[in-house]
DNA sequence: AACGGCTGAGAACGGTCGTTCTCAGGTCGT
DNA sequence: ACGACCTGAGAACGACCGTTCTCAGCCGTT
């Protein structure tokens, strides 16, 4: 097996348990006996479980965003691509082991202490707000409106995450689209 | 010194260690010594570190609804009484130590391995949500609009905790005044 | 004064974790 | 065929954690 798929194996494993689990309470034996490798071709592949924990976030933030996109690709006006996003997080929450938002989780867990932790939060975040704010101003709305409906997005992954229910995205959805009729009106 | 005061010197040390640090980051030997009682003491008191933490969280929940109930306290009409909600929540966004909900954060630490803390985070949301939706009940509004209000507290607390700034009250307040005015105008 | 019981301080225990090391067995070039 | 290298499997290591135990000193009662 080259290194590219062992990768690979590692990768999905770690991710599987991080999200299921939570990272502290995933030992880097279990992460091996689910890749299905040696100890040691671990930790050549990645000195650290840090480094492991990383490129699992790296490659949480690349599917989010792919996500993201993919479910705008076929929204007929700007209206509908804003929307889309929470059509996306109500799938989302659907699937079953849904366990929140991979960044927020962390964040809690290991914020205060892992700064790689609290970076890769902090730009995931930032990237999604950016895509929004493109999204609005692409549209010609008032730029306030941006930060709004990225509040009701993250709200949504909080509250779908704890209370269990995938009710939240709708509830966003809604919510968004008063808010995008409003600002339209206004202006 | 009387057992009441010592749990009080126990439950804040830990309060404050775990909404600092996280839960897992915190020893025992740590809350011990910050709270200045023996580690026998201590174990009298709390038979283990989740109670501790079940008495922490218990205590937080409550400082939270006596906090939003003051916020409220003086509010002029409904409409104010629940702008009041974002404000306090900027307050709290812009203290020093803040670092966001400490339910949400033990929810990520935690949640999917200590059904304590799961439950717990549960129960702290739904009375905020119940808490919102009697005022929107009382004010005479679509029952709605209070999940969507509720998203915006949310997402503000995991917002202004990842980014580091309190910005996200003020947005979260302006959005929440037009889900507002919009359900008022269209009753 | 003597003594049983409680205290604080911290050592000790059993377990787990991230990481490194050992070593027997296989592989490849020659 | 042979020896140098690499591999996988897992033991070993050092650190730390939650919890329990030890023990010398102090207390109030008699």
């Amino acid at each position: 097996m080259d290194d590219a798929t062992a990768r690979e194996l590692v990768v999905n494993a770690a991710d599987r348990l991080f999200y299921g689990k939570g990272i502290q309470a995933v030992g880097m034996d279990e992460i091996r006996s689910e890749a299905g490798i040696s100890l040691k071709r671990m930790y050549q592949l990645f000195p650290s479980k840090e480094t492991i924990l990383a490129e699992v976030l790296r490659r949480r933030n690349e599917a989010w965003t792919a996500g993201v996109l993919l479910a705008a690709e076929n929204a007929a006006d700007p209206r509908e691509k804003v929307l889309s996003l929470y059509d996306f997080l109500a799938d989302w929450f659907a699937e079953d082991d849904f366990r929140g938002c991979a960044f927020i989780n962390s964040f809690g867990e290991l914020g205060a202490t892992a700064p790689l932790v609290a970076d890769a939060a902090r730009a995931h975040k930032l990237g999604f707000q950016d895509y929004v704010a493109d999204l609005v101003r692409d549209a010609g709305w008032p730029a306030t409106l941006a930060p709004q409906l990225a509040l009701l997005a993250e709200g949504a992954q909080t509250t779908a995450a704890i209370s269990g229910t995938p009710d939240a995205a709708a509830d966003a959805r809604a919510a968004a689209a008063t808010l995008l009729d409003a600002a339209v009106a206004r202006a």
